[in-house]
DNA sequence: CGAGGCATTGATCTCAGTCAACCAGCGTGG
DNA sequence: CCACGCTGGTTGACTGAGATCAATGCCTCG
């Protein structure tokens, strides 16, 4: 398996309609149900069926806008809901003993976050919105009530848990082996798809997260990000100006890095 | 790569009472009840109530003996069951693209492996007895039946796969800050807690797996474990001779190790 | 007994961390 | 409007922890 440190994406779907929610900044509660939500094909495992959905119908969900740099939960907080997020981009962190912490993940719409906190009742990370971002609330014991109810969708919590326990296993094997470069170029190159599955271009984008994000992420220095995005610059496979990035050789990155395992 | 569920020698029945299982080679399978279980505190995530644990009654279990070496499930293999260590020791790995693999996790008695088969129905890792071991089947399909049908239980699953990826961020969190006297420091006084909550010595045990093994878990070379070990020895934290350890200064091991990030 | 796997130890090398300087953008306030 | 400071990013020089290479010891097993 290569290291490919996501939720997978499953279907692709234009860019959000999202035109749904009650717009401005006053309606910050919105009820939505899953069935008419336009990211629902990327946040729901790919085994369900039209049928399957129809139960979650009668979960009403709220959704709730949050501004760049406010949390979406914390770390610590009593586990109420498990959260989607529709629009914008999200990083979770986990704290150390000593204040330091480390981001355990991004998550961009369609990815769901705060599954850890089911096994304590209380979430052990925090999740902070990278840009503004709408999050969808869905209500822990209801969504366990009705799933168990409904033969066809009950799978639906444990797919999702098995599939945070299989990414992590993933970046846990990057985190293990390959060295900074390598690391780097399999991040990009998994943005690069996440970007792809949702219908924005794979070779060019904006980065959502600082370097030093990426930095605590992929388990290296913020130094040895920018000396790396330099290196791969000279090599000609990336042009970079900030946040904004041009991967000019897609498939060159690829074969120079993703598969070195030393 | 393949099940390779071999029935095989040796019964080697240790303190566990299994009395219940029929002895001798010819008794491969056997069928166990949870209830009756003498690991069962250990396996069930601990909310369970005796009366939580009535419904699982109904779940004939079989169990299977593993020789060291062998698998008990190997990557690609369909998702069938999950595993409870029942006596012995495992090691699940994980496979690169390319051969190189990562160990992702030790098993003991008491706890729960192949949860990340759920996602995809295959398992992504591989689960391989690191002494003669034996292991509880849990169909898969039929536990969530069960957990379903009983309110009381429905979170079993649930708790069970938030603790594993609680667990991996937490491994996570090792790999990505600590260096390697840290590491190896968390590691041993993890395996010490774990063997006191079976009821060892958390000073002096036995360790099941090699130094390779260690290594890939904690994400540094063999040679690091071995000039680790003798750092440990040297300060007076240990004293190693082959896989024997014993810890002559916890107290101190932890003040000096544990909580340094860097 | 020898062979082969595992472990230890030493010598050397190298990648990334550290320390430090510097630059660019940006919002604040004089 | 510019000066200022602040944060985030880049680059350079140096250092050090751990990887690599290699030799040797130790054990079990046939």
């Amino acid at each position: 398996m290569t290291p490919s440190l996501t939720l997978d994406r499953h279907a692709h779907l234009g860019r959000e309609a999202a035109a749904s929610a009650t717009r401005g900044a006053s309606a910050a509660f919105v009820r939505e149900k899953c069935a008419t939500c336009s990211v629902a094909a990327l946040c729901l495992p790919g085994g369900l069926s039209h049928d399957d959905l129809r139960p979650l119908q009668s979960l009403f969900l709220t959704t709730r806008r949050i501004s760049e740099g406010e949390a979406v939960y914390g770390d610590g907080d009593p586990f109420r809901f498990i959260y989607a997020v529709r629009r914008g981009t999200c990083k979770t962190t986990l704290a150390g003993r000593d204040g330091r912490e480390q981001v355990t993940g991004f998550h961009m719409a369609g990815e769901v976050m705060g599954l850890e906190g089911v096994a304590h009742g209380v979430h052990a990370t925090s999740a902070v919105a990278l840009e503004d971002t709408e999050v969808c609330l869905i209500p822990y014991q209801r969504l366990v009530a009705v799933t168990a109810a409904t033969p066809g969708a009950k799978d639906l919590l444990t797919h999702l848990m098995s599939q945070e326990i299989v990414r992590d296993h993933s970046l846990m094997l990057m985190l293990g082996f390959n060295e900074a470069p390598n690391r780097l170029a399999a991040f990009l190159l998994n943005l690069s798809e996440r970007y792809a599955a949702r219908g924005y271009s794979p070779r060019e984008f904006h980065l959502r997260m600082s370097r030093g994000e990426i930095a605590s992420f992929i388990g290296v220095k913020v130094e040895t990000i920018s000396r790396t995005l330099s290196l791969f610059q000279r090599s000609g496979f990336i042009q970079a100006r900030g946040r904004h990035v041009r991967i000019t050789d897609l498939e060159g990155l690829k074969q120079q890095y993703e598969l070195r395992i030393r």
